[in-house]
DNA sequence: AATAAAATCACCCCGTTGGGGGATAAGGTT
DNA sequence: AACCTTATCCCCCAACGGGGTGATTTTATT
């Protein structure tokens, strides 16, 4: 089995996809397929789903490539690039909508395409492991006025997991009493006073 | 006051810098500077703080432009791009840890650089905005085996905000009582048995 | 018009949580 | 040695939240 990414090159102009199609293919990448049209696109997003896509935006079809975006991001979830030759406002405003990981214009320097498809795709996925964003103490505490201790900051984590206090207790083996002690002083210093009320701070923080 | 978007040009070549700075100029954003070295890329950096950069990668400095990229992730929060003549496996896995907004090589189409810089922002500033990453209903129906009903996400949506059931009682205008009812059927469908444990599942749902 | 689903409300009970104290031991600083 | 911070633990108690059970009204849907 091959552990070469797969890519959907979504181009209308034969010429340029098969130029695409080689180069990738030169380039440890494998092109799961390339679809001159929108409707080409979306049968080989549903059924040979690859790991990024390269998306011409004016597609000689009712649909652009923009939808096929649109499409990407509400059903497939994987990374992709627009590759086209306009750059004009109107069409980057709609490209925008659908945050695309990369914008080229042609023509192109065909390294630019490679890194940033490369890039592109380790973007996408350690965004999707940071799903469960681990605290950061350093950030949460920059935000305090007093800063979490090292314990009081791992029982935080601890409660942002959704777990309760008894089991943050059986899982640091401490009382529970020590737990609530703890929890009284991460109360005081964060300015909650629910254990939710908590978790959203943290959120809020590690968001600033 | 100009509302034009500041960039922070970091090209150790005077005439590159020279040229992308004045297509910049002339395209809707301001050269907020330019830097030819490392040191001065970061004095920029803070006194000057601008809304994205451009970064080289290799500079004629001790510290390279992945430095620099680390240092802005650190302190700065600013999207950026990589602009470089080098796109070989070493140097790309190395700006893949930065988590760069884009990696133009050179010699690239000044209108991938623009478009490139406009949807970076443009990205950036969703992300930003999504840092209180409004809760979608489809988005969480789509993983329950029981879809929660219109009232129920409402009273969810505020549970997940970390207001007390009063509060959200207050809110809705209805009584304390009619919002633990709701709490128990979402709980029931959620599979969470507490309020915290709600806010985290939420959480985890809309990751995926 | 009949039926199902959703929304509204009430009451009871108990468990966890949160806030009030207070206390001792370990580690680091001056 | 004196001092401060951190970490550990205990008890009490009120309050909020979660679970059980039941019931009425409003809104869709057929």
């Amino acid at each position: 089995m091959s552990n070469k990414l797969k890519v959907l090159i979504v181009e209308d102009e034969p010429v340029i996809a098969e130029n695409i199609s080689i180069y990738l293919d030169n380039n440890d990448f494998e092109v799961s397929a390339i679809a001159y049209d929108s409707e080409e696109a979306f049968a080989q997003l549903k059924t040979n789903t690859p790991d990024a896509a390269v998306l011409d935006i004016n597609l000689e079809s009712d649909q652009d490539g923009i939808d096929i975006a649109a499409y990407i991001n509400k059903e497939i979830q994987i990374p992709f690039l627009f590759l086209t030759s306009y750059s004009d406002k109107h069409t980057l405003d709609k490209a925008k909508q659908v945050k695309p990981s990369g914008y080229i214009v042609k023509p192109f320097n065909e390294k630019t395409l490679l890194a940033s498809l490369e890039i592109a795709i380790s973007n996408f996925a350690s965004e999707k492991n940071s799903s469960q964003p681990k605290l950061s103490m350093e950030k949460i505490n920059r935000h305090l006025l007093s800063p979490l201790t090292e314990r009081e900051f791992e029982v935080a984590q601890l409660a942002y997991n959704g777990i309760t206090n008894s089991q943050i207790a059986e899982q640091t083996f401490i009382s529970l009493n020590t737990i609530k002690t703890h929890l009284k002083s991460i109360y005081l210093k964060t300015e909650a006073n629910t254990r939710y009320g908590l978790i959203v701070q943290l959120r809020q923080l590690m968001a600033k």
